[in-house]
DNA sequence: TCCTACATTGGACATTGTCCAAGTCAAGAA
DNA sequence: TTCTTGACTTGGACAATGTCCAATGTAGGA
């Protein structure tokens, strides 16, 4: 995560304790913390980091693409540092553990021009939902 | 969507007036209103209308499979009628319209076993991204 | 070391959604 | 038709998540 640290570095940004902190926390691959989550977990190392430090930051983190935003379920949107392999994600629908996963084949190929509206598409993201081993048995 | 009314009059569900009005606003295709419009809408013909009891029927809805929701940005839920042909969804990352569109191929075939954890998977929703025509000439 | 532009803070506020006790009413029974 | 009752609705309080802003702090260049 210091390749972060140093891009971010690069790009003129002045790195703060604060910031250190929230890109260790997403230090990590099948890491899928919600703002709350990351902002606990930094205030472990930094008590006193504010909940509007860690909006900022992630917001930032998102604009420049070291980080995606993924919105499962209409709550609280979880922050996905995995963005140098493309992946998909697998949701349980009753527990919400997400698994990164590898479809074969690119969905963008699969939408016809005819079904474009004149969109200039940047992205497709596929959402697999399904129960999870651990809540099939309980 | 008189077959809706019937349908909810088929499981014993007493049709209230507030019932038919959000199931009229749900009436057509193409129809992805947040819970907010759909109590804006209906309030326009029933105006005391509870936010609460939208809610609750857009839940009941959803439970037994008339309605789907549909979450493009993290923001507030969508409610998406179109339940009878599968589709999927193109967003403009600007403004938030939302068009239905078909892809070819099934997402869910492109998933090998390996990458599925022993999930029970029951659904595969594709989110397209990009800018509309109107928002790219702005 | 000092400056200063940028970052952080904390708390108010906004949006979206949930819950609940009290009142209301749809639909079957008589 | 009228009555009865349990399901439905209401409105307001509350919860969860996210945004904004004025005051304060500080990283990094001069």
């Amino acid at each position: 995560m210091s390749d972060l640290l140093e891009r971010l570095r690069d790009r003129g940004w002045r790195l703060t304790a604060q910031r250190r902190v929230v890109a260790e926390v997403l230090d990590g691959d099948h890491v899928h913390y919600t703002a709350d989550e990351v902002h606990a977990r930094a205030a472990d190392r930094l008590p006193e980091i504010a909940r509007a430090t860690v909006y900022n930051t992630l917001s930032e983190l998102v604009a420049i693409g070291e980080v995606r935003e993924v919105s499962t379920d209409g709550r609280a949107k979880r922050y996905d540092p995995n963005t140098h392999h493309t992946h998909q994600h697998l949701v349980c629908s009753r527990c919400g553990t997400i698994r990164d996963v590898h479809p074969t084949g690119d969905p963008l190929a699969a939408l016809p021009e005819a079904e474009r509206y004149g969109f200039t598409i940047s992205d497709a993201t596929i959402t697999y939902r399904g129960t999870c081993p651990r809540c099939a048995s309980s």
